[in-house]
DNA sequence: CTTGCTGCAAAAGTTTTGCACACGT
DNA sequence: ACGTGTGCAAAACTTTTGCAGCAAG
């Protein structure tokens, strides 16, 4: 397990994260209290993805007892304040991935092995803008995932060959 | 309200996608009941994004009774046969389109109003193989979808600039 | 006739909400 | 102190499933 170069946790982040979610707090009439530290806390320390459950579990694990419906209504003030980004990967569940501070990504997901690569593409926004332009939209945000088969799944594929 | 050039029930379509439907159905041993045949005629009336109880609804109204249970799984095997394809929009409610014999299509959101457009885009296809290519993976769909703020939301704003 | 299909109602899964009490400012 | 937040459990909502009778091949 090498470290890789930039993790979303990185310490640069971590204090302007808290500090611009206290200060959206405020602006809004909204207390920060320990709860939504912690689950603001646990966000960041997720590289990629992650789901309501996912932090919750985690949470629990760490003796960090917050409750689903405190996660999920934090959850709605992060992706209001910016920090947080909801990505579409399946209809019946909602997708995070922390947001702050960088490019939009595209998603590469695996139904199989439920995989999940993100890539950045330039292109996308150059894309969105000139989409929203021609229809006279003003552009907000987009997804971009593609579905497929990783290379996980292709092996797995090999060995289960007989189909019916 | 002008014809569009090409509607998705185009005579040229209904026939053949019946009789594709039925084929693919045979092919797995299932049947082409009347409920089925109903609910192909209602996604085939559809012209852009469709849920499944938008579908539901039109048919109880049509005196078309079909129950909720039989739309979804019929939904199902349309998905399956390629007839439809899921378009994600929402992370808690299923979207679908009639995706037979067209090109993938990028759709273009406005969460105010709930307007979606769809729109074409070519490099969007070759975008997908490519990542596909660099990480080893197997395209097999993608989905780009924009957010934004429509002409009609905007102008809904404006009389609303009063915020609180 | 055999096998799969339908409708219903109940179950399952995620997300939201009402309420009484507790905490941040 | 005031106004929000929290946890809990129940509600809401979409989607799935079990079962008894029904229809397609």
């Amino acid at each position: 397990m090498s470290t890789p170069a930039v993790t979303p946790n990185d310490r640069q982040l971590i204090m302007p994260l808290c500090a611009i979610f206290r200060r959206f707090l405020k602006r809004q009439g909204l207390k920060f209290t320990q709860e939504r530290a912690l689950i603001l806390d646990a966000v960041l320390a997720k590289e990629g993805v992650f789901e309501a459950d996912e932090l919750l579990h985690e949470m629990r694990e760490a003796d960090h007892r917050v409750s689903k419906a405190t996660i999920y209504r934090t959850l709605k003030h992060l992706l209001e304040a910016k920090i947080i980004t909801e990505v579409l990967i399946d209809s019946k569940l909602s997708h995070y991935r922390l947001s702050f501070g960088r490019d939009p990504k595209g998603h590469l997901v695996c139904p199989e092995t439920h995989e999940v690569i993100e890539f950045e593409v330039p292109e996308l926004a150059e894309l969105r803008d000139r989409i929203c332009a021609e229809h006279g939209w003003d552009p907000v945000s987009f997804r971009f995932v593609i579905y497929g088969v990783s290379p996980e799944a292709k092996q797995r594929d090999e060995g289960d060959e007989s189909t019916g």
